[in-house]
RNA sequence: GCGAAGUUAGUAUAGCCUGGCAGUACACCAGCUUCCCAAGCUGGGAGCCGCGGGUUCAAAUCCCGCACUUCGCACCA
């Protein structure tokens, strides 16, 4: 099947027809956009993601793991420069309503800077003579836009924010976890859970939400010791494939870092680890690339930024940002608090440079499900291919036919499946629908009871993406799934 | 936010112009059949026709408002 094939909608429908996400607050049409819920299928998918993710990041590379308060005070994002800095100034056009951002309008003018106040880019629309772009209309006085969910704590609604990122959490509690855990540089400290970002125009299911899943690793480093990394060897001769802006070229991490093309072994390390991780979650690595961002593009706190991106059939999709933060973050709070962030490195006393891999979850999830799907003409069937360990049910446990107690065969062989594996009960129609039931779901795996397992105790195991079946005895059952489904190692 | 088009069962849709019992296909459920790949037969469940208001004896249908979706613009740590 060509790649063409898969798109946008077919995912979409897919994913409503087999439980995997749909919108949130169904019934109700003051439901707003932006919001959506996992179906069964989608939890078990996202729960074997953030499996693997544990795995081949998190323990692999030696990171700690926290969970942080969703709600935080106003000072961490102070701190942050979100208050100040994830906002865009935009103008109301008085006759035509449309909204403008104010800087694009105004773009190149010299008196204006990243945060500069309504009053001076009202004195600027007005120096110019600018006016509405659509209709020629005034434009009206410039607001700030926060991109961050404002609360009000308590009966005195004290302000509070939902946070818009994962990991300021793990800025701010840094030094608790390097001493009570006794950390030692480079440490990554590793994150996963919900933010929250108040999106002028959400779109596209799970590629735009204003409620979305992070995961998100934080590596702090010694800026002095950024290529003595003692595991790069593991990914030395990994590829990763570069974007430069014009040209995608496939390279070695090592190769990466002795031709510059990124900056160190610290970066490299885990851009690889990165990678290996997202071809054992069974996304097209060839639709893949690390895109190097312009200075124009890049965060206003990365000195070196680098866009993890998979092409799905709506263009390239943004899955990682991996920036190389140096010390804004911890600075910043230790400025704001009062506190000290620096730690000892050996008999060296430094405060840790920053090293961010910010993984949108649900995207990822998305391209996952578009890289797997196909159509398999010659049999007709939709087949999501999903890698075994990914299956959000891993094996489906069928009766041939119901009558001369086979039901109650193959009911007794889930009973004994269903706590290890996530498998699926079928007894009902035709033999063919329900394999391609399963295959539309993902399940790798169908266990079929006939007659010949009452007399000598073998099931049928069918492979999804073969349609090829072998016989095995029930009591090598659970040890032939396991295997199928382990998750891989390096 | 702007513009356009849409919103009817799990999914895709007909009906709307011209107001009068909400239908079809696939999917789903049960039974029969069937010893391995969406067969067939019989039966069944499923929809406050996006939400709210108005006109009318009567609204999926006409009018108004709102929400959401898609596409384009704009936006996007």
């Amino acid at each position: 099947m060509g790649a063409g094939t898969v798109d946008y909608d077919s995912v979409m429908n897919l994913a409503l027809e087999r439980g995997f996400y749909f919108p949130s607050g169904g019934p109700y049409a003051d439901a707003q956009a932006g919001f959506w819920e996992y179906g069964p299928n989608g939890v078990g998918l996202k729960a074997r993601f953030v499996e693997l993710w544990r795995r081949s990041l998190v323990r692999r590379a030696g990171m700690m793991e926290i969970d942080g308060s969703q709600v935080m005070p106003p000072s961490v994002f102070e701190a942050s420069g979100h208050l100040a800095g994830f906002t865009d100034p935009v103008v109301q056009c008085t006759a035509c309503s449309a909204t403008y951002r104010a800087d694009k309008l105004l773009e190149g003018d010299a008196s204006l800077h990243e945060g500069s106040s309504p009053s001076e880019i009202d004195a600027a629309v007005a120096a110019r003579g600018v006016s509405c772009p659509g209709c020629g209309g005034a434009l009206g006085p410039s607001r700030r836009f926060n991109m961050m969910f404002g609360l009000g704590i308590g009966p005195g609604a004290e302000p509070a924010y939902l946070r818009p990122e994962t990991c300021q959490s793990i800025f701010v509690d840094f030094p608790r976890i390097y001493k009570t855990m006794r950390g030692r540089l480079p440490l990554g400290i590793a994150q996963v859970g919900k933010s929250f970002r108040n999106e002028i125009a959400p779109r596209q299911s799970l590629l735009r939400l204003r409620e979305f899943y992070q995961a998100e690793i934080e590596v702090f480093c010694n800026p002095n010791r950024l290529d003595d990394i003692k595991a790069f060897g593991e990914v030395a001769g990994t590829a990763i494939r570069l974007h430069d802006g014009s040209a995608t070229r496939e390279v070695t991490c090592e190769r990466a870092v002795e031709t510059g093309a990124i900056a160190n072994r610290t970066v490299a390390y885990h851009v690889g680890l990165l990678a290996e991780f997202y071809e054992r979650a069974g996304i097209d690595m060839k639709r893949t690339r690390f895109r190097r961002l312009s200075e124009t593009e890049k965060a206003f706190y990365a000195t070196t930024a680098l866009d993890f991106e998979a092409e799905v059939s709506t263009g390239w999709l943004e899955l990682v940002a991996c920036n190389y933060r140096a010390d804004y973050d911890l600075s910043g709070h230790a400025k704001r608090s009062g506190e000290k962030f620096e730690v000892m490195d050996g008999d060296e006393k430094v405060l840790p440079h920053v090293f961010e891999m910010s993984m949108g979850i649900d995207r990822s999830l998305y391209t996952i499900l578009e890289h797997s799907l196909r159509e398999d003409a010659e049999n007709d069937r939709t087949v999501l291919s999903l890698r075994p360990h990914m299956a959000p049910v891993q094996v489906g446990v069928l009766s041939l036919v119901k009558k001369d107690g086979l039901a109650e065969r193959t009911e007794e062989i889930y009973r004994s499946l269903r706590e290890e594996h996530s498998a699926f009960l079928d007894h009902s129609g035709a033999i063919g629908r329900r394999y391609r039931r399963l295959d539309e779901a993902g399940a790798p795996l169908a266990v079929t009871v006939d007659h010949q397992t009452l007399e000598d105790g073998t099931v049928t195991l069918r492979r999804r993406d073969t349609m090829a079946q072998e016989r095995v005895r029930v009591a090598d059952l659970a040890g032939a799934i396991r295997a199928e489904v382990a998750f891989p190692a390096a």
